[in-house]
RNA sequence: CCUCUCGUAGUUCAAUGGAUAGAACGCAAGCUUGCGGAGCUUGUAAUGUAGGUUCGAUUCCUACCGAGAGGACCA
């Protein structure tokens, strides 16, 4: 329907001889009631040396004459916009096509026929899984679904920190303690406390450095053993982490992989990566003004983070054919990718382009940073676990099917929607109380519309009322100005890698299903049928919607 | 000191260079003879400062003020 518009806008303004205009057809604001707007007499009327309302007119008098199928009129308003208004019957065509493309509904070409790699989640073993992985999470397997409803094939990656300093920190922690066989729980405690001991005591310091180097060598065989069990162990509960949140990988690399294929990469390259103070480097402000240099190989002789991603890419490579790999991580390594990158196309230029990134924004206390050696850390795990039990409170005794299944599906959209809800790159500042509520614009809401639908249409199903086949418009202007810009909606998100386009769309929907659903009855009126196709059209679209950003819609909450 | 990101109601977020800057939370006042009140209706209140570009700036440019991130052996 828009490029219809389009088409028939870039007709007039040859008409009026500004061919080359560069107008725009967007939503207007929802008080004009119309369903698109366009912006051309303004942009044309500087061209053309004429006011714009003058030009809208023109405007207005060659569209009407071009008759665009499904327009049933077009005004000027304010200052020269042209608002165009569907005719019923057009906007009806949105409500049929819901119901029968089903699931499929919303879903575009605009990444059809290539694969893509979105690398997420990447917990640290022997670290805890925190509230920024939950972000990473949120977002990643968003994104990764907007691709696939846009025709891409889709490669679930997740890149696990199995060895390096922390690791060693963990390991030195546990051998303090005597720890053979411990929680998951006392394994990130092990962490934090090794972590201290490194800042504070230059032996502990020097230890861990022993450590460090005999994981990475396997040297030790206690060691191996304790290392071998704990990665097991934080691995599993990792694992579980990914199924409470809906999430399956299809691709697991490691940095103990990764990290040899780098150094190799690194030395077969002198040219690129140089000595310096005894360790290997990379100067990206040769390359760049604005990069910076960095570190690949440390002085042990051992592969840093830099050197890992690098063979990381080589990896996934050789595993898997895509054409384009996008890797969500934290704000804070936005710097760190950009050197990492430029080095990865100096050593393949034929892969230039391939490689992205994503940033989101870090996750903020309203009291201030959080930081594991402050202690005040929320893990990912103690906020679902929050969140299911503020859920089950407000589920109350409502006889729902299976309230322990249905509680976790209401806390994980909690969680995603806070976080999917506004743009990515954004810090998000978390407050445990604020998030434990359920009301306004939250994931529940939307949940809580679907399940609406659901109930209406259960209920009309038991009274044997049936759904319009042929259906008419009208009857919810505001409902059904919207469902028509669903696909157009998710098309935009998948393009511009931004999920929260489709939640905003999810908000503006529900707000507006809620608001008719309160002042209209459905069941029992002359319509019905007409409202039930109205009603199913609103549940498939939330469905979907939800679908998208990672969020089970359940029938009853 | 340098680089990047960001400053919108009391708070947390929206707004492809466009129309009267839109929500939520909070606060105030209402809504059950109705298919789910996790809801609905009404009110309250905002673009950091100073310039510039433009018919038009929250959006683009410059300076300043303020916040966050990064800047060599962590990830």
């Amino acid at each position: 329907m828009k490029e219809k518009i389009e088409a028939a806008v870039r007709g007039a303004l040859a008409r009026l001889g500004a061919p080359d205009a560069a107008f725009v057809v967007e939503y207007p604001p929802a008080e004009t009631g119309a369903d698109y707007a366009c912006n051309a007499a303004l942009v044309a009327g500087k061209q053309l040396g004429q006011k714009p309302r003058d030009v809208a007119v023109a405007m207005h008098a060659a569209l009407e004459e071009a008759h665009i199928s499904g327009v049933e009129k077009i005004e000027i308003a304010g200052p020269g916009f042209l608002n165009i208004f569907l005719s019923s019957e057009s906007r009806a065509t949105a409500i049929v096509a819901a119901r029968e493309e089903g699931d499929r509904w919303g879903s575009n070409d605009a990444w059809s026929g290539k694969t893509i790699m979105v690398e997420y989640t990447d917990p640290n073993p022997f670290k805890e899984f925190h509230i920024g992985h939950l972000m990473s999470n949120a977002i990643g397997e968003s994104v990764a679904r907007l691709f696939e409803h846009s025709g891409a094939d889709v490669i679930r990656a997740n890149y696990q920190g199995d060895v390096g300093p922390h690791v060693a920190k963990a390991i030195w922690g546990l051998l303090q303690e005597g720890l053979a066989q411990s929680t998951v729980a006392q394994i990130s405690a092990a962490y934090v406390r090794g972590a201290a001991a490194y800042e504070e005591n230059t032996d502990a310091k020097r230890e861990i450095e022993e450590i460090n180097k005999k994981v990475y060598e396997k040297s030790d065989e206690k060691i191996n053993a304790l290392y071998a069990w704990g990665r097991e162990e934080t691995l599993k509960h990792f694992e579980d982490i990914y199924a409470l949140l809906g999430t399956s990988f299809d691709e697991y690399f490691f940095e103990s992989e990764t990290g040899p294929r780098g150094l190799e990469v690194v030395h077969a390259h002198p040219e690129l990566f140089v000595e310096s103070d005894g360790a290997i480097v990379f100067h990206g402000e040769e390359h760049d003004p604005k990069l910076h240099t960095r570190v690949f190989v440390n002085k042990q002789g051992l592969p840093t983070y830099e050197a890992k991603e690098i063979g990381l890419a080589q990896m996934k490579r050789e595993r898997c054919a895509f054409d384009r790999s996008i890797t969500v991580t934290a704000l804070e390594q936005e710097a760190y990718f950009n050197v990492v990158f430029t080095a990865l196309e100096l050593i393949y230029p034929e892969w230039k382009g391939v490689f992205e990134h994503i940033h989101h924004g870090m996750m903020q206390l309203q009291s201030g940073k959080m930081s594991s050696r402050k202690g005040n850390v929320i893990t990912g795990e103690s906020l679902i676990g929050d969140m299911i039990t503020a859920a089950k409170e407000k589920m109350g005794e409502r006889g729902v099917a299976n309230p322990e299944e249905v509680a976790r599906q209401i806390a994980v959209a909690a969680i995603k929607f806070s976080v999917l809800k506004q743009g990515a790159g954004k810090n998000i500042i978390f407050d445990p109380e604020k998030s434990l509520s359920l009301e306004g614009e939250s994931g529940p809401y939307i949940q809580y519309a679907h399940t609406r639908c659901v109930s209406v249409l259960k209920r009309a199903e038991e009274e044997s009322v049936a759904l319009s086949a042929h259906v008419r418009g009208g009857i919810a202007p505001d409902i059904e100005r919207l469902l028509p810009r669903f696909p157009e909606v998710v098309e935009r998100a998948a393009v511009q890698y931004e999920p929260h386009f489709v939640a905003q769309y999810l908000i503006e929907l529900s707000s507006a299903f809620n608001s008719w659903y309160a002042q209209e009855r459905i069941l029992g009126t002359p319509d019905a049928a007409d409202k039930l196709a109205l009603v199913s059209a609103v549940r498939q679209t939330l469905k979907n919607g939800l679908w998208l950003l990672g969020i089970s819609a359940p029938e009853e909450m």
